[in-house]
DNA sequence: CACTAAAGCGGAGGCGCCTCCGTTTATCTA
DNA sequence: TAGATAAACGGAGGCGCCTCCGCTTTAGTG
């Protein structure tokens, strides 16, 4: 039980800098190796295994995450940074149509790592309600960047916006949690980018 | 995690009667301890603390129910059952003012048993979505027995229906999980009772 | 550099979860 | 009533959770 709400407060730089750096280290060490674990063990691996494999004890795990949840945003909210920050990368180094399909490719790996965290995800969201309004506007503010780019210079057709290719994205979340779950998926994400291509004014 | 659907099977009688006469014993002995002790120390009572209280180990505990939520679905729905009884009972026992004023009392009571329960309800109402609305189809059909009966001999104003009763003890399920709540959810059903009999045909 | 206070570390220990399997018991048949 | 057998029992054991507190390290101060 005891769900107190999970604090914001640490997302403030000033109390970020804080942190004295071998607490620092250790904390980053942590959310770079859970992030691994979970995708690789489910959500529900053992803290342990976590704090083992980040070389610190059980006990540093707890004070900087006093709960399982506290672990589990932070490693989601930095998740959603790294598929927002890829954007911005992704189309400064490849055509604006590739870039957008790369990007839809790993927005499905994102994705993948969250199947089966329903439990955890809901509580979260009813604990922290601003959590999902705030990943779910980054992440389709990332895409809406690059359905405009590649619209504006005709690598994909101009008659969808954004919230088309979210939605059409839509059926990855409510897909059920098959073995061949990623496969479709991205088998799904190349069928829409040929959609999107098909009649783009400069052809591929 | 493995939310497996939470089977209903055990509701037949056939099921019921396939059991051992130990295994039974045992069977009710848990689901009666277990109403105690949750309603003691709350939802998250040691499991195993009611196999010890109700003198079994905790293997038994667990063959009857696989999960934690098995028997927390077996007490709700027992306790459910209890309260509709209770109408029955206490109309033929009670006047009927007097009776409607007793199983609100009861439902408060009842309800205090759900507080805190936020979670793991609403994991099985999401698993098992019939537990909801049967539990709560059944215990406004006991209210409204009972209403309809006070309203048909008088003891309480006819210009109100079960409905409106339910909606005002509504404010008990929305009330905060304060230390005060039960003092003032029995005041709010004085105070609701002091309105139904106000302009009854028949005085108090 | 030496010293110190405060911050941080980490793992032992206690508890609960859940499974597995050797032992006990109810029920059925002769 | 005795014997057979399937059902049920129960607790040891392995694992994970989380707290607590004595020990270590850092970052400031003179």
């Amino acid at each position: 039980m005891a769900f107190e709400p999970v604090t914001t407060a640490d997302q403030k730089p000033a109390a970020a800098k804080s942190l004295r750096a071998d607490a620092r280290r250790n904390r980053d060490r942590l959310v770079e190796v859970a992030a691994a674990v979970f995708a690789e063990r489910g959500i529900d691996a053992s803290l342990e295994e976590i704090a083992r494999r980040a070389g610190v004890g059980i006990g540093t795990l707890y004070r900087h995450f006093p709960t399982r949840e506290h672990l589990v945003e932070v490693v989601y909210r930095r998740e959603a940074e790294g598929l927002c920050a890829a954007a911005g990368e992704l189309a400064a180094r490849h055509p604006s149509d590739v870039a957008l399909e790369e990007w839809m490719r790993r927005f499905v790996d994102y994705i993948a790592t969250k199947r089966g965290l329903a439990t955890s995800l809901r509580i979260l969201f009813t604990t922290n309600s601003t959590l999902f309004s705030d990943t779910s506007g980054r992440v389709s503010q990332a895409l809406r960047q690059l359905v405009e780019a590649a619209v504006a210079d005709g690598t994909i057709r101009g008659d969808v916006d954004a919230s088309d290719v979210l939605h059409a994205l839509g059926g990855i979340y409510s897909a059920p949690d098959t073995p061949e779950w990623r496969d479709r998926s991205r088998r799904l994400v190349k069928l829409l980018m040929d959609g999107l291509r098909f009649g783009a004014t400069k052809a591929g």
